[in-house]
DNA sequence: TGAAATGTAACTACTATTGTTACAGATATG
DNA sequence: CATATCTGTAACAATAGTAGTTACATTTCA
């Protein structure tokens, strides 16, 4: 259970919010529907929070709602916020720049990772929470 | 140390082969220019020999060469030879079904996630090993 | 037969994620 | 104002994946 699930999980919580937009949800709530902790969706919404698409509240009564409408958040700023880093890793070590193809490897390797974030990035932002939430309520997919 | 960069290090590994596609190549000398242990490239070579890359020889004189062409090894074939994995993962423990949000959400997270792999994957397939070779032999990028 | 190479198992070290407990700080409400 | 309630966050354990390393069986050439 060491695979990155946030973007998941933040979709997840994310269109939860959506679907009741009008209330202050409370993490405990979210945690029933993920089923994990509420320490662990706290997390989550604070770098939500920081991507400014959730606003908390803190205190009795207290709880969190979106601050954009679910049309306005593309599932690329949800991934964007939770940073899930890129698809792939360069090397842990540095090659041998000795060698004509470790000398070069590198910056051939971060364009092509930039073009592929680039192109994630693209096909994340033709879905909007809107239109995510639309599809989870039709139950159809 | 523990992102997983087995795609850099595959495209890194094919391009010496490629760059020396006549001659066997030892997994030493190849761990010399990736600045690694022997052990991690035959580890690699397994995955690229089980996906029909490369062919390795056991014994004096052996070594490893590449089973095609460089024109005829897309990076697409590369990323799924040494599985990376998924762009993102999905939820570790189950949603909660009796929400109407967990209910559904997997189902559509798990569309999404094949989505943006076919994505990833036409974007890698742009290129061939070839044509990687070609832009860093030219060391300009 | 012996040297040289791959293939692979086993182990350690490191790192990231998740789950959990604990508690400080904020706030609505009686 | 006092208190219950909720968020924010620190600290720690458990789990798992990657990389690095050693060791050794197996294969093959000379």
């Amino acid at each position: 259970m060491a695979a990155n699930s946030q973007f998941s999980m933040a979709v997840h919580v994310l269109a939860i919010l959506a679907r009741y937009k009008d209330e202050k949800i409370k993490s405990e709530a979210v945690a029933g529907s993920v089923n994990t902790n509420a320490v662990v969706i706290r997390r989550l919404l604070g770098q939500l929070s920081q991507a400014k698409l959730v606003e908390s509240q803190t205190g009795a009564s207290g709880g969190t709602r979106l601050a954009k409408c679910p049309n306005q958040i593309t599932l690329a700023e949800i991934y964007k916020a939770v940073s899930c880093g890129e698809v792939f890793a360069l090397h842990g070590k540095s090659p041998n720049r000795d060698c004509p193809i470790g000398k070069n490897i590198e910056a051939v390797l971060c364009n092509l990772q930039k073009e592929i974030d680039k192109s994630v990035g693209e096909k994340l932002s033709q879905y909007t929470l809107q239109s995510v939430l639309e599809i989870i309520e039709q139950g159809k997919v």
